[in-house]
RNA sequence: GCGGACGUGAUGGAAUGGUAGACAUAGGGGACUUAAACUCCCCAGGGCAUAGCCCGUGCGGGUUCGAGUCCCGCCGUCCGCACCA
């Protein structure tokens, strides 16, 4: 018999499918339409072994719903823009476009070779300008809608490298790059208006039924509604355009334990109070260059300034509080102010310590000891569903809720004209501008006579100029003097471009809809977009469950009311999918100083190295070259085909979570591969005649019913366990030729989605018709799946003790004598009788004695 | 601190409230072979007085004829967020 030879018949069976052009994407009014789509990658030059699983999580997907007669568009593209590229030209003088592309190209090589379903007409690149055009023209677009606006913002500022740099791209302050110390700056910056969503983006998330909890909640979390009063303290003798403060609170049932007032550094009035105070001026200096790291808040002080400046508490107007200027309270929350009350916020009990502040409860606990912060204990913050005796409330009942106190506290100051209640969500709008080069060019120029005037859409695109060099730090759009000088699109006097380009956190958040018709000559084409959009099932890691997923939901919208999508798809993803890492071993050693050195798995063989040395494993990590465990999947499909990897990558663990790449299991699943290949030959030469065909065909049904059910729910590792167990199944029988090549031809089919190449092979060498690939998927035969006799288990108090067979539709008195009369339960009942019999008709039978 | 998920053999993991451990990995034994590889067959939760019995899904309770699964209370692990007023 021929050995499966993989990386022949692979390729074989990938031309066959470009020919046929069978996963070209083409709407039918016959047929319901199916968009699965993994998240793109960035086109780093190579695939890992997490893409692999990725992306045949999707093709599962997406071959399953091919062969149950669904218009599939399952398209590929590349999230190309960003910083890999500036970096790779700053280090070996390549340009940044020349690298990516050619990174693009080795990686579709790469991508072929899996054997993926994907309509490769769609492709396109990020980085291309037919698509940063189209993006600028959106952006023009949310610009006259109001979505896009300018505004100040505090940044992190690199010195060296001049740039603005992301949150995560700061590491202990420093610049990841340049090593160089952070510093907040205040640049002019764009905006999307992502918070006056927020309520939407909230209550929308209600009914993602098909999303992770997970990610909602993490989604609910980081959008942060809360409810609160916002109301003002009167200032005495305050600088002018300074007689209130407004604050914010979300407890206002703790009004009357307030003990000072505290602003953040950046707060208007505390900007104001330095120009006459240097000691302030320094002090808000000093906070400004603290760090936003969790280490450092955690490490931090709570620090302050008393401005000398006070306040008038609203409820009474005798009482006057003192302002500080203080470390901990931020800006771009609430209104920049609080009221502070140590009895009921560690924080501001920490801070009134400190300070030597007045602390006094408001409510204390109904029962049980109570260590008071006033007498040294700690703020008392319970529950606000927890029920409180207000000492000194000011609104509603002596016994009350938390949630009770606020409400009656709201509308007390609502009517006695104090303040109002009002919803704040933590979302901030979504800074787009970075000084790089590599991203989209923001379409618009400033003309000293007509301020930001956008680009005129037949201009577009704004194309990225070529000739630019990364010798020096700091944008090379900014020193580019021929493409940054152009004249006014409105005026046409002299000008200039706006240097920044966007955040590449935009680009990856419409492809999704440019798929639906990636050549149009607007964003979308209403039609497409009309007919593919949604997404049913989108896949990819659960690291984007905030920033794409949110950014996404906020620009369908935007699309939305910019006329680039229906109605209908403002959320643009139906069902989302959170898939798990692979991750392998760390093998390790300890050098003389301690310090851990790290060894390749093929230097290791039965937990030593060459020269006897035991190694430390360290199992389940995430796969990273440093740490030398990472499987380069191109190794395993020279080793093993396309089919092989992605057996494994589904087998064993469920794919939510995560998979351990073991080279054992990966030989195993090659192994087992090769053995389908061998049973399915064997069922070829089987007999004309044998015996059991109606048990192999009964349990070939059961195997489609099963499989069938475990790919729709995402179980692919439950249907490969399954598909494992019909080969057995196969292999071990008896049965005839028909009926053997019926279920081999089945198993072959079942397997498709995950093993293609290996179910084409075994589909033609058994006289299937056309390609596996577009075969209707099989239907299990309900009259196959019951069987005449059943076996039922007898329980004995709820313990298996025994069972019978019974034909399937014995009527109950008599399968409860037939259990009676068991070996077991004669013995169990001893001469007496049942206390109780439960017969669950199909599923078993419980006597109780 | 807040939110979420999870806890089952040596390991990854199966089990609409109904036979716990499917399927696989690692392991042990055997057949084939001069030998090995390949392949095939068998064993395998723990314990014991081994035709059988007892125990067993993190711990303690509860509901039920019956609980890995449902409820209550703990313990532990992982992930996300957080000076958010």
């Amino acid at each position: 018999m021929e050995r499966y030879d993989a990386s022949q018949i692979e390729a074989k069976w990938q031309e066959a499918w470009r020919e046929a052009g069978c996963f070209v994407a083409k709407p039918d009014p016959d047929k319901p339409k199916y968009y699965v789509l993994e998240m793109f990658p960035y086109p780093s030059g190579n695939l890992h072994i997490g893409h692999v699983r990725n992306y045949a999580m999707g093709d599962v997907v997406a071959r399953y719903k091919l062969s149950t007669g669904h218009a599939v568009l399952h398209p590929m593209g590349w999230d190309a823009f960003g910083l890999p590229a500036e970096n790779a030209a700053m280090e070996r003088q390549v340009h940044p476009g020349a690298w990516t592309y050619a990174n693009i190209d080795n990686m579709k090589a790469q991508f072929d070779k899996l054997g993926l379903t994907l309509d490769w007409s769609r492709e396109f690149a990020t980085c291309d300008p037919e698509y940063y055009g189209q993006q600028q023209a959106m952006f023009i677009d949310f610009l006259e809608k109001g979505l896009v606006y300018r505004k100040n913002a505090v940044v992190n500022w690199d010195p060296v490298d001049m740039t603005v740099l992301a949150n995560e791209q700061v590491e202990d302050g420093k610049g990841w790059r340049s090593g160089a110390p952070v510093e907040r700056r205040e640049l002019t910056q764009w905006f999307f208006r992502i918070s006056d969503y927020s309520e939407e983006l909230l209550s929308a998330l209600d009914r993602l039924d098909n999303w992770p909890e997970k990610v909602r909640s993490m989604q609910r979390n980081w959008i942060g509604k809360s409810r609160g009063l916002q109301f003002s303290f009167s200032v005495v003798d305050g600088p002018a355009g300074y007689d209130r403060v407004e604050v914010y609170t979300t407890r206002p049932d703790t009004l009357m334990g307030a003990s000072f007032v505290g602003i953040s550094p950046d707060h208007p009035l505390a900007k104001t109070l330095e120009a006459g105070n240097s000691d302030l001026a320094a002090f808000n200096a000093e906070c400004r260059k603290m760090g936003t790291s969790e280490e450092e808040l955690e490490k931090a002080e709570k620090r302050g300034f008393d401005t000398g400046l006070r306040v008038r508490h609203p409820l009474d107007t005798a009482w006057e509080l003192p302002v500080y200027v203080a470390n901990f309270i931020l800006m771009d929350y609430g209104t920049g102010a609080i009221f502070g009350c140590p009895a009921h916020d560690p924080r501001d009990l920490e801070f009134a310590r400190k300070f030597g502040l007045p602390v006094q409860s408001t409510f204390e606990p109904l029962s049980g000891e109570h260590h008071s912060p006033e007498e040294g204990g700690e703020a008392y913050v319970p529950a606000k569903t927890e029920t409180v005796r207000y000492i000194s409330g000011f609104a509603g009942k002596s016994e009350q809720t938390g949630d009770e106190g606020i409400d009656s506290a709201i509308s007390f100051c609502e009517q006695n004209g104090i303040g109002h209640g009002v919803t704040k969500f933590r979302l901030r709008d979504w800074g787009i501008s970075r000084q790089r080069y590599w991203g989209c060019p923001i379409p618009v120029v400033h003309c000293d006579a007509c301020g930001v005037v956008p680009e005129k859409k037949e201009n577009l695109p704004v194309r990225l100029p070529e000739d630019v060099s990364f010798d020096r730090p700091g944008n090379p759009l900014d020193r580019h003097d021929a493409w940054r000088n152009v004249p006014c699109p409105s005026c046409g006097q002299p000008a200039r471009r706006e240097t920044d380009t966007m955040d590449t956190f935009v680009d990856s958040s419409w492809y999704y809809a440019r798929f639906t018709s990636p050549g149009a000559s607007t964003p979308t084409n209403p039609d497409e977009a009309a007919y593919w959009m949604n997404v049913d099932q989108y896949i990819g890691g659960v690291e984007h469950a905030i920033l794409h997923l949110l950014y996404s939901r906020f620009f369908a919208r935007a699309m939305n009311e910019a006329g680039h999508l229906p109605d209908t798809a403002r959320e643009p993803f139906d069902a989302l999918f959170t898939q798990g890492m692979v991750t392998h071993e760390i093998y390790m050693t300890r050098d003389d100083t301690g310090r851990p050195v790290y060894h390749f798995p093929s230097d290791v063989t039965d937990g030593k190295l060459a020269d006897g040395t035991e190694v430390e494993i360290i199992p389940s990590a995430k796969m990273s070259k440093s740490k030398k465990n990472v499987v380069d999947p191109m190794e395993i499909i020279t080793r093993f085909g396309a089919d092989t990897a992605r057996w494994f990558v589904l087998s064993d663990s469920p794919p939510e979570r995560d998979v351990e790449w073991t080279d054992a299991g990966a030989e195993a699943a090659s192994k087992h591969l090769a053995r389908v290949w061998r049973v399915a030959q064997a069922a070829k030469d089987a007999p004309e005649a044998g015996q059991g065909d109606e048990d192999l065909l009964r349990e070939m049904h059961r195997a489609i019913r099963d499989v069938t059910l475990a790919v729709e729910s995402f179980g692919f590792n439950a249907a490969i366990a399954r598909l494992y167990a019909l080969t057995n199944t196969l292999a071990k029988s008896m049965a005839g030729r028909a009926a053997q090549v019926e279920a081999a031809r089945t198993l072959a089919q079942l397997m498709s989605p995950m093993t293609p190449h290996l179910s084409e092979e075994i589909w033609a060498a058994l006289g299937g018709e056309g390609l596996i690939a577009t075969a209707p998927w099989p239907v299990a035969d309900e009259a196959m799946l019951v069987d005449s006799q059943i076996t039922l288990p007898i329980q004995i108090n709820g313990k298996r003790r025994d069972e019978i067979k019974v034909p399937r539709d014995m009527a109950k008195d008599e399968i409860e004598a037939l259990a009676l009369a068991t070996p077991a339960v004669q013995k169990a009942l001893d001469g007496g009788t049942p206390k109780k019999v439960i017969v669950v008709p199909g599923r078993i039978v419980n006597v109780v004695v």
